[in-house]
DNA sequence: ATTTTTTACTTGTAAATACAAGTTAAATAA
DNA sequence: TTATTTAACTTGTATTTACAAGTAAAAAAT
């Protein structure tokens, strides 16, 4: 494992603000302590602290108003990177659940893969899985995960039951997702697709090809996700 | 018409190399100027430089590297319709022709719409329009538009032919796109739709529901785009 | 020649300071 | 009472300074 790295303070507090937020301590339309009270608060300066809101900004947790403050937005509810919000009710992170079709295995690149790969990842191959996602037991997401296997040592032995890859990648390896591209269109479904996600063949199904960055430069995740989007939708900011 | 606002330095640096990237003048994989030597050539200081460097990246633009430097990134070419960072639209506008459907007409809200409406943008009436967006002469994008009666004189007289509906809303109206929230689902394509985009019906298409911001707070612009993603992608950052 | 160390770059984090500009509510004047 | 002005907030922009940390190439040692 990795040695510990120090947090910076900016980054700090946006982890805590963003918790509360999501924990409710800020609800949806309240005001956020203004820069100086955060200043006083966490004991550092404002263009730290701003540094910070612009993040929360950024991911859409806050809004902020020039002379009225730093409002709190609605609530992504995040799946790994992906935001999905119901039609009214709101989902929990309890009601996500994760099944494995393919465990993970290491195995040789596709051909005419769906990104560039570099030279090294080619070599090295990639650790491939496919995985089912149900929101209140509705199959949701098809997930096909390819990552190429460069310092991951017993990655194929874990457990990946209901729990999310990035955590994994996280808490095992100190493999952090810093952001990433992606192309989406709509697509009839496959046989395949249609059986797991209880569609009709040919059915609309949304389709994403990802590829997310780690701190770790040369080390891409990339998944193919098809998305049964007829109760929910993929909700995201710009 | 309204007094011009002066434009914040590191928002006229974005600019500038924004247009650098898209005119080639920087190519995918370059280094661009290290930000002392940014400070340096538009007289600024690092700060500034950097939270011009920041949007970019933010954009999609670049990549920035401890150590390295920014470096160029695939540019987000397809339809920059998820990135609409910045005060102008990320496509080229050379191959992306608007063809007007229904003129702008005042007329009021429909009942059940997409978002929640202020009282105030009820009583104001909405702005109807709905035009194709052809990319190279194939008919790519569907696109309905609303927006609220709210201080916007003579605009259903003006002229939307292959304009922006933003670059018109900037133009005469110094109003900007500062942001918004969008929905994404694949649907099978109306009879309607598929007419106007080439397709057969019930053919997948990708549909959008957003709400854009504006500087302007209380005034948003609604619009529900219907996409043709057989030739094209929407391309996105997170 | 090869390896290691140093050096000179690069971006990242953080403080202290100042003023501009938007918002709101209290204080004031009509 | 009502309208206006003022004052006290808020975030936005910008400068200056300092050091940390990552990268790459030159310099030195083997």
């Amino acid at each position: 494992m990795v040695s510990p790295k120090t947090i910076p303070q900016y980054r700090r507090l946006y982890e805590v603000l963003r918790k509360h937020i999501m924990d409710g301590v800020y609800k949806e339309g309240d005001l956020l302590p203004s820069e100086n009270e955060l200043c006083q608060l966490y004991g550092m300066t404002r263009p730290t602290v701003r540094q910070s809101l612009s993040s929360l900004a950024n991911g859409g947790y806050i809004r902020k108003h020039q002379g009225k403050g730093s409002i709190v937005h609605h609530l992504p509810q995040d799946i790994g990177i992906l935001s999905v919000s119901g039609t009214t009710s709101a989902v929990g992170d309890r009601n996500l659940k994760t099944k494995i079709i393919v465990k993970p295995v290491l195995k040789p690149w596709p051909n005419d893969f769906m990104f560039p790969l570099s030279e090294l990842e080619k070599e090295s191959g990639c650790i491939y899985m496919e995985r089912v996602r149900l929101l209140d037991d509705d199959p949701i997401f098809y997930d096909i995960s390819y990552i190429a296997n460069i310092n991951l040592p017993r990655i194929t032995a874990r457990q990946f039951e209901n729990r999310s890859l990035f955590q994994i990648l996280r808490d095992h390896y100190r493999i952090e997702i810093k952001g990433g591209d992606q192309r989406i269109k709509a697509i009839p479904a496959s046989q395949k697709i249609s059986r797991f996600l209880h569609l009709k063949k040919d059915q609309p199904v949304l389709h994403l090809e990802r590829k997310l960055e780690t701190n770790n430069p040369g080390l891409f995740l990339y998944s193919s996700i098809f998305c049964n989007t007829e109760k929910y939708s993929i909700f995201g900011r710009f």
